[in-house]
DNA sequence: GCGATGTATAGTTAATCTCTATCGCAGACA
DNA sequence: TGTCTGCGATAGAGATTAACTATACATCGC
């Protein structure tokens, strides 16, 4: 028993002549007498009474061919389901994003990607760099926002942007004078520090060497988020670190803090966006990518591919 | 796309390993493969994202199993209704019975049939020879019980009794004298008939050529029944000829009325059986026939194959 | 009985399904 | 880093099935 088989049945049924109903499948007659035949067999039922005058349906022919019927529509239901599905724009993606970049790109990013791509929703996870790549590979997420370098197997990486870091010092810092400030000079201060698992964490303290082997006056606050931090700066608890997305938009509204560029070499980090090799939907990368570096993220450099 | 398509489908969907599903539906594992493959192709969506650690189902792909799950499960269904459709004793029986039959061979024949085939409810319609085979050959009717000569193009018929006629008189009658009544005597006396369309009038008739001729006192009563008539009768309206099962139960209950037979050769008539000789289920037939032979029906004679 | 109509069958060709054998990739391990 | 292993994809052959054309067969109406 087949599909098609079904369809030959069901078109015998409607014309209740072999002829037509062959006729009307595109095929000829001896094709759809045969494969009535061979279903008749099969099921060891008599599906249509043949005469010269006619051919009248059985009782339970009759059923079958109800039955027939549904079974083409749910079938013909998956077709339209494909079809719907066909457009990589077209259903939920899951997104994951890191802690250090959440808060500064989602608010941009949504509303974007919710214009390009309407029927797109996003579902939004903000964790650390691992437990991403864990959801990422178990397929829990589809694509996420992390800092290069990334390395998985089994996924791809696509650089998006380079963002560049900044000093922050409450106003009225002694090195609120100098124009830039030198790497080298972070274990003087008091420096404050995400949690481990951050990798903004490990990218600042590979920026100031002398802060990793713990001979500055660094603090670690498990548990915390940049915006903390920043508060705690204002208080003059210390100085930190910041990624140029996160420190830029400050100024204007807090005159509590004072924003420096580093000497050149500037450090910065690699934002990139990750996803399983295997991953089918690559339209819609394409718009998360594109949504990115449409928003505006102060002091971020697109990557060019 | 065809049902072993989705079968392959679903396995995969539930094994998540093209090897293990291949064994479930016992194929090899290329076979499943390029299965998936093709319907891949044919939807246009991928449906499984293959890698080396696991193969996960894409959103997509998900919907589109549980479409396949509702195709598959409706397509089961075909072949449940036809083994409960195999059953030739099971689903109604439209049964067709001339009116002169009908009356004192259905109270017999309905619960005879209920008790061989409980799960095959007769629905009955009493009507003229003509109507009854214009039902048959059109398929509203499935078997009907009918005087022979009976012959049509597509119906085949079986004989299944023999049944001699009587003659009915009212009590006190002249001829009550006598053992048995000579046909030639009919066009002596007012002769009561049913009405033209009835095979059995027609029957009559013939027993008694000069009554045909109108030479006869006999009188037709229009859209009338046997019933009627042995009334009409009882009140001293004339005499009337009827088959033995109407006539002969009648004396133990009915002082009014006196039953003679006929002189030999006794003039009776064949009861067949009549169906499409393409109508399939034989064995409802027989159920038929063994209730009818097995009626406690005056006079007749069953006919042997 | 014969022609018209309609279904079944025969025989052939083409498509397809499935198999075995093998490739190629990616992750695991030493 | 090279090798091993598990697993899905691919190639090619063989078998099955589905389709076609041609034709036989059955029935009905004239």
């Amino acid at each position: 028993m087949t599909l098609t088989d079904l369809r030959y049945l069901v078109a015998l049924a409607r014309e209740r002549h072999f002829g037509h109903a062959a006729e009307r499948c595109n095929v000829s007659q001896p094709t759809l007498s045969v494969a009535i035949k061979k279903l008749e067999d099969e099921l060891a039922v008599t599906l249509f009474e043949r005469s010269a005058a006619d051919v009248k349906i059985t009782d339970i022919g009759a059923r079958i061919v109800a039955q027939a019927e549904k079974v083409l529509l749910e079938a013909g239901q998956i077709k339209e389901l494909a079809t719907a599905g066909r457009d990589p724009l077209s259903g939920p993606l899951k997104l994951g994003v890191i802690y250090t970049i959440g808060p500064y790109l989602l608010p941009h990013l949504i509303p974007r990607v919710h214009e390009a791509a309407p029927s797109m929703p996003l579902l939004i996870q903000e964790n650390y760099t691992a437990r991403l790549a864990e959801s990422l590979k178990r397929g829990d997420l589809d694509v996420i926002v992390v800092a290069l370098p990334f390395e998985e197997p089994g996924i791809v990486t696509q650089a998006v942007y380079d963002e560049p870091f900044r000093v922050l010092m409450p106003a009225g810092h002694a090195w609120e004078k100098d124009e830039s400030i030198s790497a080298v000079r972070l274990a003087e201060a008091p420096l404050l520090l995400l949690g481990a698992g951050n990798c903004f964490r490990d990218q600042v303290l590979e920026v100031c060497p002398m802060c990793r082997s713990g001979e500055g006056l660094q603090r670690t606050l498990e548990g915390s988020s940049l915006e903390t931090i920043r508060h705690m700066v204002a208080t003059g608890a210390g100085i930190t670190v910041l990624p140029s997305s996160a420190a830029d938009p400050l100024p204007g509204g807090n005159s509590l803090l004072t924003v420096r560029p580093f000497e050149a070499p500037e450090p910065f980090r690699r934002i990139a966006l990750a996803w399983r090799v295997t991953y089918p939907r690559s339209g819609a990368i394409d718009v998360i990518r594109s949504a990115i570096l449409g928003s505006p993220l102060q002091g971020v450099r697109p990557v060019t591919r």
